[in-house]
DNA sequence: ACCGAAAATGTTAGTCACTAACATAATACG
DNA sequence: CGTATTATGTTAGTGACTAACATTTTCGGT
């Protein structure tokens, strides 16, 4: 292992802990990058280092590698929307349970705060790039049809993430997701927790 | 009319004026807000009045308000994407031969900015809610379906405008949106240049 | 036409995210 | 163990954006 690296993610961990800390304690505005670096034991130089903007310590996560074969697993005779949704209901079921309250937190975290909650398109950039690649046959470039639908089904995620952060005690986020890929598609409603 | 409004709408047409074309001389980054405000002939204050931020100089346009009532005139029976689709093909036919220039220097620079690259979904919000309310029967709210499908929709739309001022010598507008709505849709590509 | 109220604009001074330049400390590698 | 490399700190700056207050402009009523 690389001593160098090795203290860069110490850092990197010490200063994504402290942010979070401070930004549940007396928000996100009010909270400096300043002090942020200070409660870190670093310099503020180092957090920019580690994160190129303030608001890229809460943007943070990656899933994304697994939907991308997810999707290239679905058959390519299928309707792109249908690939994904299918491809996401079944990333989703592996993570889920385990995942389901540091998901909530982050979530919540990210409504908020108003200059985050414009950004979560922007984090779905991952998905987006995930379900692109995924729809794209391996050596081709992609077809504007094929980002448009990629980009698409992205947002319709992400809305689907936050309408349930906004009812988690009602609804699960997997027969959300269903609900909502299902009304991309034309198709009606599914009935309801009716996924095994 | 009112003499105080009025004012104001003349004080931002100056200022987005003075802006954009400092923006075409010397950059967007190379541009502070206190030069547009000098070249404008008002102060910084104002400028952020009228703008809450620099960013939103060039974010901001306002086709959309038609986009609802369009929307909205589809029959309600229609599969949601397919009416955001055959509305959104009505209302370009109504400004894209006049306004075909203007469109594709505004894409032009916000692709030419990374910061604003970014946001380029966020000024697509706009068209999002155009969409959400034109699919809301009067007087409802919103379900998490509608919101989805309005923000897929918006996506696929800036999807579109981006690939097509990639490519505006050698495609249409309307004719690569047509192409995105049809993937979106799973039907198969329409044939090139098959509109009136 | 004039006057007080209300709203828009200007002025000033400040905060804070973010960057560049250079100094210094930690680490790898011969 | 010494030297090159890389991470980190220090300092000083820029520029977007805000708050508080002064000033001018505009409006409605007389």
């Amino acid at each position: 292992m690389d001593g160098r690296t090795h203290t860069r993610q110490r850092n990197r961990a010490a200063i994504q802990e402290a942010a979070l800390r401070l930004f549940a304690e007396q928000g996100y505005e009010a909270t400096t990058v300043a002090q942020i670096a200070r409660e870190a034991g670093v310099s503020h130089m180092t957090f920019f280092r580690c994160f190129p903007t303030k608001e890229d310590v809460v943007l943070d996560d990656d899933y994304d590698p697994m939907l991308e074969e997810l999707v290239r697993a679905r058959p390519a005779a299928e309707p792109p929307v249908e690939r994904v949704h299918r491809a996401t209901m079944a990333g989703l079921g592996q993570v889920y349970e385990h995942h389901r309250e540091a998901l909530l937190g982050r979530v919540g975290l990210l409504l908020s705060i108003p200059g985050l909650r414009a950004r979560i398109g922007e984090n779905l950039a991952s998905a987006r790039t995930a379900f692109e690649r995924g729809l794209t046959p391996e050596g081709e470039e992609p077809g504007v049809e094929t980002r448009a639908v990629a980009a698409a089904c992205a947002s319709a995620l992400a809305e689907a993430v936050i309408a349930w952060s906004e009812v988690h005690e009602r609804a699960e986020l997997p027969d959300v997701i269903d609900r909502v890929f299902h009304a991309l598609r034309g198709l009606p409603a599914p009935a309801q927790g009716s996924r095994p």
